[in-house]
DNA sequence: AACCTCACG
DNA sequence: ACGTACGTGAGGTTC
């Protein structure tokens, strides 16, 4: 295993001092004194001490450990999928009359605007070449126009599935443990957020039902099982905590449905009168507003339209009308001096935010409000991640998600680790509201039950149908 | 290498 | 009136 060496700390530093710079220069040789120097006068070397320096070693073991893949379910998967991409392949060509390359945006343009003249007025364009997006939330527009346009949204799922994961990820796996092993990069989000490579375990499908029998193939060690804890709602509860929002607070700490209780406040009913629908779209108004999202872009992203989507949003924010001047108030606060801190003193500087471009420095406001809140959320979970890996190593930290963290566990002692972990993970950091981690244990990544002292008769099921639209 | 598209939180 | 959601990594096509 190799060893954490000087130059992967003065790295770190340098990322602490100004992160999103994608390269950092470290001198060879005397540079450390003006590293930390620099670390102590932005304050800074807190977070460098007590929790990436800790941090490294944590991301070592789990890379070290590696996850078990089921290969002969991936082999078998890929044949499958091979087979109905051929079929949809030759269907398609036939619907357009003429053989194509329909993963080339630029051939797929052709063939619908061109060939088969599907009106192209509400369609976005490409940012940089200019031509007509075939991107899926365009070709959503386009549904109903022509059968085609199914068959290539199916074609699309397939591909992207077997192309980034059903084929590449049984090449990786270790010869020596057979085991998948990624490479987890603590210098590369702008917002302190881990990013994980060669291969991405972050983005393993979930979505979609085909998507999960991609995720099946994570499974466990014979005798143990997977053991899956993650934070509820970490980034709303963060922003409930750090805009002081009572009555976002208020719901929190009674412990309700965040979401369905949002529906109530916007669309103007008893909760208890709350329809799956209106609760969907409340999700994703909540997720919108940690984004600064606007009325047309969450007209676009939804099935709502844009002066109802303009109603929610003023609705939204006479609900929780302090967390509206607390966002105000970080929007000012980056106006004067050009970066944004979170409460542990993390910083991002956001040089756009003086751009005469209103775009771009719309875009730097945007970013300077989420990061707030999201780097907040990585510093709870890498705070969790040491705690846990220092307390309880034999739980066999496997995957680190963002909000959720992967265990490979002895199966009889699942239930008792889950209960650990959970402690950690809840109290590793006070916020104004309660942090609360859910725990799921399973054969595979895909089939997940609940475990541990949960409300009965309303937890979320294993698998999706509350997710907004992508 | 740039572009487009899409997987995840 | 502006222009239109935060943070990532990766594959295929095109130049």
């Amino acid at each position: 295993m190799k060893k954490i060496s000087s130059k992967d700390q003065a790295l770190i530093a340098a990322y602490l001092l100004n992160p999103g710079q994608r390269n950092y220069e470290v001198g060879d040789s005397g540079s450390w004194a003006r590293l930390a120097r620099q670390l102590e006068e932005k304050k800074l070397m807190r977070i460098f001490q007590e929790i990436e320096l800790p941090l490294m070693q944590v991301l070592k073991n789990m890379e070290g450990r590696g996850i078990k893949l089921d290969l002969a379910w991936l082999i078998d998967l890929s044949k499958k999928l091979g087979k109905r991409i051929d079929q949809l392949i030759k269907q398609i060509h036939k619907l357009a009359g003429i053989e194509f390359n329909i993963s080339s945006p630029k051939q797929l343009q052709e063939v619908l605007f061109e060939k088969l003249r599907i009106p192209t007025e509400n369609l976005r364009k490409n940012k940089k070449s200019g031509g007509v997006s075939t991107a899926a939330g365009e070709l959503e527009k386009m549904r109903g126009l022509h059968p085609i346009i199914e068959l290539i949204f199916e074609y699309r799922e397939l591909t992207k599935l077997k192309s980034t994961y059903v084929d590449p990820l049984p090449e990786l796996v270790s010869k020596s443990d057979h085991r998948l092993h990624t490479s987890y990069s603590q210098t590369v989000a702008a917002t302190g957020r881990l990013s994980s490579s060669n291969p991405n375990l972050q983005n393993i499908p979930i979505r979609s039902d085909l998507g999960n029998q991609v995720r099946k193939a994570f499974i466990a060690e014979k005798g143990n099982i997977l053991l899956s804890l993650d934070y509820s709602q970490i980034e709303l509860r963060i922003a409930a905590s750090l805009s002081g929002d009572l009555e976002m607070i208020k719901i929190f700490q009674h412990g309700q449905d965040f979401h369905s209780a949002t529906a109530a406040r916007i669309f103007g009913v008893k909760e208890a009168d709350v329809t799956p629908s209106q609760r969907r779209d409340a999700k994703t108004i909540n997720f919108s507003i940690l984004y600064g999202v606007s009325a047309f872009g969450l007209s676009e992203r939804s099935d709502m339209q844009r002066a109802e989507a303009a109603e929610y949003i003023k609705k939204y924010y006479e609900a929780f009308h302090q967390l509206k001047a607390y966002i105000a108030s970080l929007i000012q606060l980056v106006h004067k001096d050009g970066l944004m801190t979170n409460p542990l003193g993390r910083i991002r500087y956001f040089p756009d935010i003086h751009s005469s471009n209103f775009a771009i420095r719309s875009a730097a406001e945007r970013q300077a409000v989420n990061m707030s809140i999201q780097s907040l959320a990585a510093d709870i979970m890498k705070m969790a991640m040491i705690e846990i890996e220092k307390e309880i190593p034999e739980a066999n930290m496997l995957l680190s998600v963002h909000d959720e963290l992967v265990f490979e566990v002895k199966k009889d002692k699942a239930g008792k680790y889950a209960k650990l972990i959970k402690k950690i993970m809840e109290s590793v950091y006070k916020l104004k509201v309660p942090i609360e981690a859910d725990a799921k244990i399973g054969e595979n990544w895909a089939e997940m039950s609940a475990i541990g002292a949960r409300l009965p008769g309303r937890q979320g099921s294993a698998s999706g149908g509350e997710n907004t639209k992508s």
